[in-house]
DNA sequence: AAGAAGTAATTGTGATCACATTTAAATGAA
DNA sequence: TTCATTTAAATGTGATCACAATTACTTCTT
């Protein structure tokens, strides 16, 4: 018999007034930005419009935007895989997260208040919260949501989207990171960032920010990133995940 | 009559062994690149289609890739039009462009050699031809390569797409730019960047490609793109294009 | 048992049609 | 002429079919 990759789409109701390709694009994304999917793995436009309940039509829309955004690559024979990160790539897409994110850290100081800390605080003990709980999607959402949230307090309408789509190119790998995360976790960068931010310190939460990101992703070995592409780690529990948009 | 905007798609033939939506992507992504294609003007799959004799298909796929990419945008009516560049949008762009082009050459500066530098002198050279001879298309894309060749001393398969998606963003506003670009283009930087290259300066390096950056749209004023958005300005002409790709 | 050759199924691409929504033109009244 | 209302045209989205190229499976040969 063929064989018949298990992805799991479940996740994220359809929206009112959202057409069917924006729905099919956010479900894809979401499992990619959290590792659900695995690198190597081809994606065909009948097989997700199965899974999904819909016509191959906006499957090949969002197929093509995704695609367009380095979430997914297209090879030569018109096949559609999630791309297998090779180590010089890591590499590179990791010194752009540091690069980029910076600079938009740099830029949002200025308009950082009171109130915003605050909720930078909640956010993150949120996220030790998920971390205590061994939820792996919790801590990579709860992370994104508080990169995202420290660099919006700068209207970003370039900068921001820029950024996630390197999140995106990453995502693949978050099953490999997460679950090597509880031997490298040994210091809470993001009470570094709230540190810098309360002391409009641009220098210290440059740094916090650059340490945040090696420290999540850069201990990835070259091994891992050649085993990774052999059998398939277990997936965490997703069921959580349908309550998030209603 | 219903108005029908006269957009120059003419350019690029078709490459054997290319799929049909790739050809009408690469058509539109050089007409937005070079400025041909107006801020707020709306792009209809059917219109282009009509032009490019191909069916709606393809053009539907090149435009979602386009949106993808920043290069368009798509309105909440479904309708996809060519972005206006509101002037802090514009500066964030330029703000990019300065930190990841900056951050290229960087990279870049330990791989270069004595044969790179008389390419890139090469095509420097080929570029002021093309300022003497007022050749608009000439600068622009002569611009773009002498930056993209400099950048790719270093493989960058995540940063140089990253860049291109900038220029992209840009694109709209060279016709503007090109325009008024006699009245202020003092000083040749592309001679500081081969200076810094031939004397493995970093420092200088970052300077001058800021500087270059800067001085070739930083100049617009926040009146040039209010007024922008009103009257069509006169097309350069485009017909030695058609030679590009035969 | 193992590899080569042939066959069947599956794939992305492109074309065409239907439809609800939006946009432009035409018509009306002041 | 000017503005509101009605009518007609055009638009993006989605669905379905055809086809050439690719991929997986089966069969045959040694």
């Amino acid at each position: 018999m063929r064989y018949e990759p298990d992805i799991n789409l479940s996740a994220l109701h359809s929206v009112a007034e959202e057409t069917a390709q924006e729905w099919v694009y956010r479900a894809l994304r979401f499992a990619i930005m959290t590792g659900q999917l695995q690198p190597g793995e081809a994606l065909t436009i009948r097989q997700i419009a199965g899974i999904l309940k819909v016509s191959a039509m906006p499957v090949r829309e969002a197929l093509k935007r995704l695609t367009a955004e380095g979430a997914l690559t297209s090879k030569t024979n018109r096949r559609i895989i999630v791309p297998r990160l090779v180590p010089a790539r890591l590499a590179e897409l990791i010194e752009l997260r540091v690069d980029l994110e910076s600079f938009a850290a740099t830029r949002a100081l200025p308009y950082i208040n009171e109130a915003l800390i605050d909720k930078l605080d909640q956010l993150n003990k949120k996220q030790n919260e998920a971390f205590e709980n061994r939820d792996f999607h919790g801590i990579i959402l709860g992370n994104q949501i508080f990169h995202r949230t420290l660099y919006s307090a700068h209207p970003h309408p370039v900068t921001l989207p820029m950024i996630e789509q390197l999140w995106l190119q990453i995502g693949p790998l978050h099953r490999l990171s997460v679950a090597k995360l509880p031997e490298h976790y040994t210091h809470d960068r993001h009470c570094d960032i709230l540190d810098a931010l309360r002391h409009h310190n641009p220098f210290g939460l440059k740094s916090a920010v650059e340490a945040d990101i090696r420290e999540s992703i850069g201990f990835l070995t070259e091994s891992d990133l050649l085993t990774e592409q052999g059998e398939r780690l277990p997936l965490p529990n997703t069921d959580y995940v349908k309550s998030l948009k209603s």
